[in-house]
RNA sequence: GGGAGCUUAGCUCAGUUGGUUCAGAGCAUCUGCCUUACAAGCAGAGGGUCACAGGUUCGAGCCCUGUAGCUCCCA
């Protein structure tokens, strides 16, 4: 099994405390702080957390390499972010600018795109007329329509579609932006969508992303009216100080009051909030920090193109290669202070050094200058405030845990790297997985791993993301100490098919407490079992053994495809109802006798095997059951042994009990359809003679008194088709004819609407011409069984 | 607006090279059992026009096209 699908699936519950929410509770805010106070604390948080968390991950019992715990903040790996920093920058792939990001107002940071969640709301959607500059006496308006009326304090143009008549004969001329009466231009651009609103748009370079390109294509003015908090800023000239939304609402009033409010109307549409604080993120300009994206993508996007690196399930290929295509570049700089802090020197005129120290940025800046007299010293230079994103730490992950950057081609590097299988969550196929792949072409020249597995995301029963906010995320914890961690990661791992969500249900969890339960009486029976010298039981061992055989095989393949879940149902069918149902209650002694050792030991060895093979998914139990059902060397564990390995399958041996199973449960159906006591014996006719020990086996399991050979109904009993042989079970009650004859006539009538299909198909040129030979003999013995099946029940309708 | 995916039993879902021994599992329901491993259990049973409409094929839950509804990703 792929270690870590169920652990990656499984932390997703856990939650995960923040740093500034826990100062809060303290009543301490983090502007209250300084730089090193700050990290003080966040330290003091992490190692707390940090440790908590680790613990948590082991009570779920992942089974994990605990040596080799990193974190992107320790000394070394902290040196290393740094040094891809300085490396990319001198590459010319990280350079400062001033561009359009996505601002937290209320971290008071940037944040990548990927970092902005975008949420449905329902708005208003104001309807603003403009008074048109015009040499006429008569005021004449322009209507436009927008959500967000505070903005119009920074629009520099409005934007008509040129071939729309309605307003062609308004380009180049100009309008008065109300409330302020700055003058502002009309253009055209083909942007504009005619049919939203009133087909005009305001134009707001410094708060929105189309509008910023616009203004870039026309060269319009910048005004920034907002401030990193959220409030109003001079530039607005109204309502400074004021935050956004109370402005909102202030210049609603003020623009109806002024009648440039023409009507408002509901409105619903997509609205950005930081992953990071739930706000609602303004578009604004600022210097930032970027990552080059385009040539790093390109090794990266054919890697998996091309299945170098496998995506499970193969359909987020798609989405990967999307996203890589029109990859755009990454904002990494973020206005905090937890974090790898961006080692670039300034100086106070605004020059700069990208260096490891302010010494060596000294060093730089003065050979930059190349004058001597001007000598910058250390005194001079000022580090950047910002951090880098995290992600810009966590994409040297599957190489720098193992030092591979900071020392390179180190044994453990190259004995760990590429790693085999990355499991995560299809939400970070952007933020994390496709820059590891990046990070890991560009340092370590080949692929970080060299396969991917998407798990599903967890949902409530609804089907409702798990979220903080909705508080439907059930306590990890809390639910293992209800049920067991077995049982919870059994609940979870049987509801979790290949790449597709998983709805959260206890019920799940209950299944698996169940499941627990019966590993546990198993234990109990076989432990309870005195032995003696012999050999019995021979075809049960038979078929279990080729059972067990078949579904490690099966199991083998949907391991080797991620199907997880499909792999669980299979194992747990072959412990639950093979072994426990069938197997167990064939070759169990009557109460009090002893088994003999040929079974008993057969019998061990299937279930130390099934404890093996359940390991991974419930290591608790299956440990502890290992270390009890034998005497085991002091470093003999479960979690260190072999995984079995399927051996030759013995198609016969399954063939057989599968057969005695049919019968047994032809047997039980009858007695329970017939009011007929399981613990009456009764005597069982035959119209083939079976073999001794499968006789055996269906005398115990249906409580048969005897089996006798038979060619004709002997008389008072009820008969029975297995396949095409005839059977007889004595009746101690008066037989249900009328109940018993309806039953063979709706039989009947499936089995001739059964054989007419199947020879209209042997009846079909076309069919015997292109069908296989395989298919066309598969297929007459299907008729053939069907006949002699109908000609049996004929037979016997006839009788009654 | 662009893209991906989903629609199968009352519920949640499997069904990976097209062949009515393939229409399945778990839960829920019904019937009968306190049978000394297990009532958190045992033994059985019922239940589905595989979203809808076409098409390809000897044959479609599975392949193709369209329609409807839902979900997700990107803009």
């Amino acid at each position: 099994m792929p270690a870590g699908c169920l652990e990656r699936i499984m932390l997703l519950f856990l939650q995960k405390p923040k740093v500034v929410a826990m100062l809060r509770e303290k009543g301490i805010e983090k502007n209250d702080l300084s730089r090193d106070e700050f990290l003080k604390y966040a330290w003091e948080w992490r190692d707390k957390y940090g440790g908590i968390i680790l613990k948590q991950i082991r009570k779920l019992g992942c089974s994990c390499d605990w040596n080799r715990t990193t974190f992107t903040m320790d000394d070394d790996y902290y040196r290393s972010v740094i040094h891809v920093f300085i490396d990319l920058y001198n590459k010319g792939l990280i350079y400062r600018g001033n561009k359009m990001i996505n601002w937290d107002p209320k971290a008071k940071t940037s944040l990548s795109d990927e970092e902005v969640i975008k949420r449905e709301v329902k708005s208003k959607l104001y309807f603003l007329r403009y008074k048109l500059d015009t040499m006429q006496e008569e005021a004449a308006y322009i209507t436009i329509a927008t959500v967000r009326p505070e903005t119009i304090l920074g629009d520099t143009a409005i934007c008509v579609h040129p071939d729309d008549d309605r307003y062609k004969n308004l380009v180049g001329k100009f309008a008065f932006v109300p409330l302020l009466n700055r003058r502002i231009p009309i253009i055209a651009d083909e942007y504009v969508e005619r049919d939203f609103g009133t087909g005009a748009l305001k134009v707001t370079p410094a708060h929105d992303m189309n509008d910023y390109n616009l203004g870039l294509k026309h060269g319009l003015e910048v005004i920034d009216t907002l401030n990193d908090d959220g409030t109003m800023s001079a530039a607005a000239k109204l309502y400074i100080g004021q935050d956004r939304f109370e402005c909102r609402k202030n210049i609603v009033k003020d623009l109806e009051a002024h009648g440039h409010l023409v009507k408002v109307e509901d409105y619903t549409n997509q609205i950005g909030f930081s992953e990071r604080t739930d706000a609602v993120v303004e578009p604004r300009i600022s210097m930032q920090w970027w990552c080059s994206m385009k040539t790093m993508a390109q090794p990266a996007l054919e890697a998996v193109m091309h299945d170098e690196i496998k995506f499970y399930p193969s359909k987020f290929k798609t989405t990967y290669r999307l996203w890589m295509e029109n990859i755009r570049d990454w904002c990494i700089s973020r206005q905090l202070w937890w974090g790898h802090r961006i080692p670039a020197w300034y100086t106070a005129d605004g020059k700069f050094a990208v260096a490891e120290t302010a010494e060596e940025a000294v060093i730089l800046l003065n050979q930059e200058s190349g004058d001597r007299t001007a000598d910058i010293t250390i005194n001079d230079l000022k580090q950047d405030e910002d951090v880098l994103d995290t992600w810009f730490s966590s994409w040297l992950w599957p190489f720098e845990v193992f030092k591979g950057l900071s020392n390179p081609g180190n044994p453990e590097v190259k004995y760990y790297y590429p790693t085999q299988t990355l499991v995560t969550a299809p939400e970070i196929i952007f933020f994390w997985v496709a820059r590891m792949i990046m990070s890991g072409y560009e340092y370590q020249k080949e692929k970080p791993f060299d396969q991917v597995y998407f798990t599903g995301i967890v949902r409530d029963k609804q089907g409702r993301k798990m979220s903080k906010s909705l508080g439907n995320s059930p306590d990890l914890l809390e639910l293992i100490d209800k049920y067991g961690a077995d049982a919870v990661r059994f609940g979870i791992l049987i509801a979790s098919p290949a790449g597709n969500d998983l709805l959260f249900d206890e019920k799940l969890i209950e299944q698996g407490r169940n499941f627990n339960n019966k590993l546990w009486n198993v234990l109990r029976l076989i432990k309870g079992w005195e032995t003696k010298d012999g050999r019995e039981n021979e075809n049960a061992i038979a078929w279990y053994e080729a059972k067990l055989n078949a579904s490690l095989e099966e199991m083998e393949r949907l391991y080797a495809d991620f199907q997880l879940s499909a792999a669980l149902k299979v194992l747990y069918s072959l412990i639950w109802d093979d072994f426990c149902s069938w197997y167990l209650e064939m070759v169990k002694p009557e109460f009090g006798a002893p088994i003999d050792s040929y079974t008993y030991n057969k019998t061990i060895g299937f279930l130390e095997k099934l404890m093996q093979m359940l390991h991974p998914v419930m290591p608790f139990i299956t440990e502890e059951i290992y270390q009890l059902i034998r005497d085991r060397k002091e470093d003999d564990f479960i979690t260190v042994s072999k995984f079995p390995v399927a051996e030759v399958v013995h198609q016969h041996a399954i063939m057989e009990g599968e057969k005695a199973k049919t019968i047994i449960t032809a047997i039980r159906d009858i007695r329970n359809k017939n009011q007929i006591k399981p613990k009456e014996r009764l005597h069982l006719y035959a119209s083939i003679q079976l073999s001794q020990s499968t006789s055996a086996i269906i005398m115990k399991l249906s409580g048969i008194k005897a089996i006798e050979v038979t060619h004709s109904d002997p008389g008072n009993t009820i008969p029975f088709l297995v396949a095409t042989d005839k059977f007889f079970l004595e009746s101690p009650n008066v037989i249900d004819t009328a109940g018993e004859k309806s039953r063979l006539e709706k039989d009947l009538a499936y089995q001739r609407g059964f054989l007419e299909s199947v020879m209209k198909k042997l009846d079909n040129e076309r069919f015997i011409s292109k069908a296989t030979a395989e298919v066309i003999s598969n297929e007459k013995k299907k008729a053939d069984d069907a006949q002699e099946k109908i000609r049996l029940m004929e037979e016997r309708l006839k009788g009654m």
